[in-house]
DNA sequence: CATTCTGTAATTGACTTTATTACAGTACAA
DNA sequence: TTGTACTGTAATAAAGTCAATTACAGAATG
């Protein structure tokens, strides 16, 4: 949830959601969160890898829900997009000669961990039909 | 917590909290951290602008500790260092002719909000203290 | 078989972050 | 009172990241 792929997904997500049972287009859905239809093509790609969505070739194509909105949980998404840690997942390389230096990493990784459970335990109580119907 | 910042920032006041007393240069900062004693200092004047440690010029000067390591929390450090909202705070600008585009950043921005509060109960509850008593 | 799509690679451009250089100012200590 | 060891800060450069764009092969449809 670093990125900016979160709220592309869930845009995406919610889209289909909220006209179930169509086949949505990459230039439809890129249309409306105004992006370009490429980067919505390579997270439809990376949501049809974890299961969320379905996707069809040739005319007429275009993607739609695997299951349905009250199946898929935020938490999904949250997985599907997060490649790092929430945090910045230690990318320094402290001094091992340092008392402080040699361990931190260790107990940063260990809060990291301990906040992102939190943070999944909120996403798990909504699904994206919960997050579709605060729609007016 | 967007950033690199968190964990160089508690990074420094682990290195103060566990040489309590003593007034640390930068350029011992950075070589346990292992960057630039440049950026050491301006994470120094950030912390010194929220009240978390104290700095003093000129020859053996550096950095030490503003209160005693059980008064700093670690929301204090997340509060010292986060600009933007944890996720990426809807920078996308959705068409608003689209009934979902329409919308979607203000239900985001509630989402945000909502995790934002679980991470900060969480870092709310560990003291600087708590986090160096974890090294052995 | 023309058309409308997806899937994906490759490249570019914009932006952000970090490192580096530079130097003025401050405090201490001989 | 002068050299030394620091901070504070600006300015620049280098590196890295992210999104837009171009390009095109392949699939399904009518």
């Amino acid at each position: 949830m670093n990125n900016g792929r979160f709220p592309i997904s869930l845009h995406i997500l919610t889209l289909m959601a909220s006209y179930e049972g169509e086949w949505l287009s990459s230039d439809l859905i890129a249309g409306s969160i105004n992006i370009n239809p490429v980067l919505v093509r390579k997270e439809i790609s990376n949501l049809r890898n974890h299961g969320l969505i379905e996707s069809k070739e040739g005319k007429n194509g275009g993607a739609t829900l695997a299951k349905p909105a009250d199946k898929i949980r935020l938490s999904d998404v949250y997985h599907a997009v997060q490649q790092a840690s929430l945090l910045g997942n230690s990318k320094n390389r402290p001094n091992p000669a340092c008392a402080v230096g040699k361990q931190i990493n260790q107990h940063l990784d260990k809060l990291y961990q301990d906040i992102e459970g939190a943070l999944l335990h909120k996403l798990d109580k909504m699904s994206l039909a919960d997050f579709l119907r605060q729609f007016g």
